[in-house]
DNA sequence: TATCTTTGCTAACACCGTTAGGTTAAATAC
DNA sequence: GTATTTAACCTAACGGTGTTAGCAAAGATA
C-alpha cells in the first residue's frame, strides 16, 4: 500500500517546487515578480493548485521568513563558536550579522520588513529563540556573575541588536549613499561605522552598570 | 484678468485635497487603503484627474516623504535648541527622534520604508541634509578642536542614526513585542533600552578618538 | 465494471495602476 | 452674439494582482 505515499511524496515535491521556484522568482527578478501567478506559471501548474499547499501568499511569505531566521541564527551561532571570549564573540557576531544581510539581502528585506508588501501580519517564528539566546549568551559571559546587579543582559541584547540592524536597514535602502558621496567618503565607510559601533557597544558593557547620569 | 489666477488656485486646491485626502485614508485605514481609485473616490473625482497633479502614484508617496523629513528635522533641531551643552543636545534629540517616529508612525514607516510597498525608487530629499547637519553639529561640539585628529563626526553621525532607526523599527515592527513579554519584561523596556544606546553614544565620543582594539 | 475520491483546471470576482479617446464646458476670437 | 479653440474631465479599457467557485478528468476502491 505504499500508494498513498508516493501521493505524499509527490505532494511534497510540489510544495518545495512552489518554495524553491517562487525563491528564484525573487532572487532573480525582485520582489516585484513574487506574485502566485508568476509562481504557478513557473512550475507548470495552475493557480488553484498554490492554495492547496498554502491558504494565501502570506504564508509562502512566513515559509520563507522561518528559514531566514533560522539561516541567521546559524550563522551567529558559527561565528560565536569561532572564539572563546565574549567580547571577541560579540564582535564576530556583529560582523556576521552584517555579511548575512547583504550575503542574503532578499531574507533580510523579508524578515525585516524593507519596502516589502504584505508584511502586516504579526510573526511568530521559533528560530527567533535560538537567535537572541546565543547573543544574550556572550553579553551575559562579558559580565563576572554578580558584579553588576543591575545589570540587564537582555536590555543590552536589544541595544546591540538594535544597532546593527539600525546599520544594515540604512545601509541597505540606500538612503546614506548620496549623503557618504556629498561628504567625500569612499565606499568603505559602512564598514568602519560597523566597527565603531561593535567597539562602543562592547566598551559599553565592559563599563556596564552605571545607569544614565540624567 | 484673475481667471487665470483663479483657475491656478483652484488647481492647487485640488492637489492640496489629493494630498490631504491620500493621507487621512492612511492614517485611518492604514496603507492597504492608499491606492488612486479610492483617493479619487474620496475627493469625487474620476482617477485620471489624480494623474494630471502626479506623475504616478510614487510621486504622491515622494510628497508625503519630503514631508516627513522636513517635520523630522524641524522636530529635532527644536529639541536641540533647548540645551547648549551638547551631550545634552544629542541626548534631547535622541529622545525627539524616537517621540517623533511613534507619534508619526505613518510618516516614518513610510520614510523607512517599513513593509510599504512601491518604496523602490531611491529617493532624493533636499531636507536630509538638514536632518544631518543638526545632528553632526552636536556631535563636533562635543570634542574640542584638534584633541582629537582621527576623529570624524561624520561616521559618528550614522553610528547614532543607526542605533536610533534599528530601536525604533525592531520596536515598531513588533518583532520583539513577544520576545519582552517572554524575558518577563514590562512595557517599558523599549524607553530603557534607548537612554541606554544614547548613554553609550556620548560616553563612546567624550572618550573618542581610540580606533578598536582590534 | 461501476462508484467514489482526489486532483487539477477554467473562469470568474473584485481589486489594482495606468492611459487612450471622446465629451462637455469654459475662454477666446471674430 | 456667434464660432472656434482650448482646457477640464469622464468613461472605458488594458493588463496585472489575490482569491475562489464549480466542473472535468483521472485515479483508487468496491
Amino acid at each position: 500500500m505504499g500508494i498513498v505515499d508516493r501521493k505524499q511524496r509527490q505532494k511534497e515535491e510540489v510544495r518545495s517546487s512552489i518554495l524553491d521556484t517562487a525563491w528564484d522568482l525573487v532572487v532573480t527578478e525582485g520582489w516585484h515578480s513574487f506574485s502566485i501567478r508568476k509562481i504557478a506559471d513557473a512550475i507548470e501548474y495552475s493557480v488553484p493548485v498554490i492554495y492547496s499547499h498554502f491558504e494565501n501568499k502570506d504564508a509562502i511569505l512566513l515559509e520563507f521568513n522561518r528559514k531566514g531566521f533560522r539561516l541567521l541564527a546559524e550563522t551567529l551561532a558559527a561565528a560565536k563558536a569561532g572564539h572563546t571570549d565574549p567580547a571577541d564573540q560579540l564582535r564576530a557576531m556583529g560582523r556576521a550579522y552584517w555579511n548575512f544581510a547583504f550575503a542574503n539581502k532578499e531574507y533580510y528585506q523579508l524578515m525585516f520588513g524593507l519596502g516589502i508588501p504584505t508584511c502586516e501580519t504579526v510573526i511568530k517564528i521559533p528560530a527567533m529563540q535560538q537567535f537572541n539566546e546565543v547573543i544574550i549568551g556572550s553579553i551575559i559571559a562579558m559580565v563576572p556573575q554578580g558584579q553588576q546587579p543591575a545589570f540587564d543582559p537582555f536590555l543590552k541584547y536589544q541595544s546591540f541588536w538594535s544597532m546593527l540592524h539600525g546599520l544594515v536597514s540604512i545601509n541597505m535602502s540606500r538612503l546614506n549613499v548620496e549623503q557618504n558621496e556629498s561628504h567625500g567618503h569612499h565606499e568603505g565607510l559602512p564598514l568602519k561605522v560597523l566597527e565603531d559601533v561593535l567597539c562602543s557597544f562592547i566598551r559599553g558593557i565592559q563599563a556596564a552598570g552605571l545607569p544614565a547620569e540624567n
